[in-house]
DNA sequence: ATTTTCGAGATTTTT
DNA sequence: TCTCGAAAAT
């Protein structure tokens, strides 16, 4: 095996086999490679069993890219053992084993659409007013109380509460109150009644088997030798535990990542766990091969206003390149507008030079709606684009209602039963569905067995429901007979679904639902040997976000810039670069402090994206739109002075009104964050002063963030209520 | 009791 | 663009 163009650096992090490594690899430094190379390594010149290792990336695109490397690297075929997502990996762990620990034997996985359906029948059930923002609360405080311990045996014990978990009840009604933990518990009987695990729990179970069976612990820690993780920044302290007890036999844990590039501690990342871990090697790699001294100088002068942050900075000993260009347009068209001359000018093909193609562009937004009147100006300027993930495929109408029969073929699924037994319309509506539902509850028996036993009453036996019933047991029947592709063209066809996009004349939606055909088809060719069930497919494809068609076309690509985590592009546009967009102020005025950094290193991510030019835009914004103002954002100013230059009509006088407009947003987001005792204002690790203690360092903060132990330079450790300290 | 239709309103980021 | 809700129509 070679190993090619790798810095001495790089080669010391694929040959550092043995024993805990940490490597901190900045944007651009080549850390892909290393994984890829260290892999190969391992299984070429030490002679590792592949299936000993065990490779967890943050995406499953990442996954199979990293395959696709190993194995030009190998020179081989397939390379799938075990390179995967934590949660991937979670979902063949469960499957191995809890159906011999004496849980049942299917699991279904929930995604969050799914997981607000269920809440919304708590809120229902319980008879508590809810809206949409209260529901997204729930659920967000509803996955953070979850815990192994907690939601995991009522598995096993079903319906009623264990009494440990009484006061674990009593604890949240104190914090979050009484309603909080009706629903909780409401909720939480539900799942265990489908057995159906969202993502978190997906986590949660995999933990508490590893803690309850050592058996199994240690059959799963004698099978990894290695164990290898990618962007370690943005995991959980939860996947922390994951891959700390699988790598505690041989001892084995190979961890990189850059904690500049934390961009989802809104999802429960803990970047500090990787900061302050002890490895026995450590590597930085700190050369960027990616972007042009001006676009890396730009991205460290940004990072640099971060105060939380481990001091490293990236160089290149690559050319200075194109100077960024900042534009800032009147309103959303113009900006947009301007995106489409710059990208025509660069891909016109002059004298000497061949021309960028169109797939050399990325279009980097905060939130995905941003997209929008830039689709527009490409459509009428005839540039090609793709939206990445805009509507994820696996989120599509058509094909979660389509994954929604099979569902229900595969056993008696009323999450599934509720979503499609009206679709296409059977005139089964609100009042019939309580209905079915009461008699599942007093029949002790799915929703679908109800409606089975109501269709022989009267009232309840109409042409549509029996249509329907004769559907599903007609596919139920040749389950294993058939293969899934099949199963599913069937069903589409005896359902009425197809008809019924056929005559709204949804070609679209028509088209998506061969295209999920065609998926299961190479699904099933490429688990031939693995006679896969039904229920195992389904279980697959809860974790795939995209299905990864057009991708090699001649497009621009446009995606957020969370999606954007991981690639490079020649020349990169952010667009929207407003303050309030980005800095979002949303997200800072629920986090405040700790949010605005995210939002900075979101930043920092967007920027070192680019590896030729970096355009910056924005604009004034409709003044229709409620009146809202916008002005260029901090993360613009703070790049400095002369390594960008501004075009389009904008007078002078806009930066210091953007400038008192930061701080007006600062203060408003300030101002709300001391109104809600929510949000824990001080982590581990962070300066803090105090009047009368003077300036001292966050140890923890405890009782839901209220108060902090503070390590005082002058005084020692103290517990302190939170609202008296200030952050430095 | 259901379905359709029409208009208003909102929109962070994701395994 | 898409989703949700209210009111009208079946």
């Amino acid at each position: 095996m070679k190993l090619e163009g790798l810095n001495d650096r790089q080669l010391e992090a694929v040959k550092a086999t043995e024993g805990k490594v940490r490597i901190i690899a900045g944007a651009g430094s080549g850390k892909t490679r290393v994984l890829a190379y260290r892999y190969a390594y391992l299984v070429d010149e030490v002679g590792i069993d592949p299936a000993n290792i065990l490779c967890l990336t943050f995406t499953n695109k990442a996954a199979q890219e990293m395959r696709g490397r190993i194995c030009r690297i190998l020179g081989i075929e397939q390379a799938n053992d075990f390179i995967c997502t934590v949660h991937s990996f979670c979902v063949k762990f469960l499957r191995e084993e809890i159906f011999r620990l004496g849980y049942p034997k299917n699991f279904q996985i929930l995604d969050a659409e799914d997981m607000k359906a269920l809440a919304k029948e708590s809120f229902t059930e319980l008879k508590i007013d809810r809206t949409e923002s209260t529901v997204e609360q729930f659920l967000h405080n509803f996955s953070k109380d979850k815990f192994p311990g907690w939601y995991l045996p009522s598995v096993i014990v079903p319906t009623e509460i264990k009494a440990e978990q009484i006061q674990e009840v009593q604890r949240l009604i104190n914090l979050r109150g009484d309603n909080y933990a009706k629903l909780f518990i409401s909720t939480l009987l539900k799942q265990k009644k489908y057995f159906a695990l969202d993502f978190n729990d997906l986590i949660y179970f995999t933990i508490h088997i590893l803690n309850e069976f050592p058996e199994v612990c240690q059959k799963w820690q004698m099978r990894m030798n290695y164990v290898m993780v990618d962007e370690v920044q943005d995991c959980t302290s939860l996947e922390w535990v994951i891959y700390q007890t699988l790598s505690a036999k041989h001892g084995n844990l190979f961890i990189v990542g850059d904690p500049d590039q934390n961009i989802y501690e809104w999802r429960g990342a803990d970047p500090t766990a990787f900061v302050v871990y002890k490895p026995d090697t450590d590597i930085i790699l700190d050369q960027n091969y990616r972007s042009t001294s001006t676009i890396l100088d730009a991205a460290n002068s940004i990072i640099d206003y971060n105060t939380l942050r481990i001091k490293k900075n990236l160089y290149t000993v690559g050319e200075k390149g194109d100077v960024i260009t900042h534009f800032h347009g009147k309103d959303e068209k113009e900006e947009a507008d301007w995106i489409s001359q710059q990208i025509k000018k660069l891909t016109k093909k002059k004298l000497f030079k061949k021309g960028a193609a169109y797939s050399d562009f990325a279009i980097l937004v905060r939130a995905s709606y941003l997209t929008r009147s830039i689709e527009q100006s490409f459509l009428k300027n005839e540039i090609p684009y793709v939206i990445w993930g805009g509507v994820r495929f696996f989120e599509r109408k058509e094909i979660k209602d389509s994954l929604s029969y099979l569902r229900l073929i595969a056993g008696d699924d009323d999450i599934a039963f509720k979503r499609i037994a009206n679709v296409p319309s059977r005139k089964i509506g609100e009042s019939t569905m309580e209905k079915i539902a009461e008699t599942a509850k007093i029949q002790g028996c799915s929703m679908y067995e109800a409606l089975k036993i109501m269709s022989q009453t009267k009232g309840y036996n109409k042409d549509s429901i029996l249509q329907f019933i004769e559907a599903i047991e007609s596919v139920r029947d040749c389950v294993g007979k058939m293969s899934i592709s099949d199963l599913l063209d069937y069903i589409i066809r005896k359902s009425g679904l197809m008809e019924m996009y056929r005559r709204d004349e949804e070609e679209e939606r028509l088209e998506n639902i061969g295209e999920l055909i065609n998926s299961i088809k190479t699904y099933e060719a490429d688990h031939k040997e693995d006679d896969i069930t039904l229920d195992q497919y389904l279980q697959d494809i809860a974790l795939y976000t995209n299905a990864d068609y057009a991708k090699d076309k001649d497009q621009v690509k446009m995606m957020t810039i969370h999606q954007a985590k991981g690639l490079e592009f020649p020349y990169v546009f952010i667009a929207g670069l407003s303050e309030g967009i980005m800095p979002n102020k949303r997200s800072v005025r629920e986090r405040k402090h700790k949010a605005m950094e995210e939002e900075r290193r979101l930043m920092y991510v967007a920027v070192t994206r680019a590896e030729q030019k970096l355009f910056l835009t924005e604009s004034e914004g409709y003044s229709m739109q409620g009146g809202f103002e916008k002005y260029p954002s901090r993360f613009i100013r703070e790049i400095k002075q002369g390594l960008f230059v501004t075009e389009g009509k904008m007078d002078q006088s806009i930066w210091s009104k953007a400038i008192t407009f930061s701080k007006d947003l600062d203060k408003e987001c300030e101002l709300n964050i001391c109104d809600s005792p929510e949000g824990q204002l001080f982590f581990e690790g962070n300066k803090v002063h105090h009047n009368h203690f003077g300036d001292g360092t966050v140890i923890k903060a405890y009782d839901n963030g209220e108060f902090c132990e503070v390590d005082f330079e002058s005084f020692g450790v103290r517990a302190i209520k939170s609202d008296k300290l200030s952050l430095l």
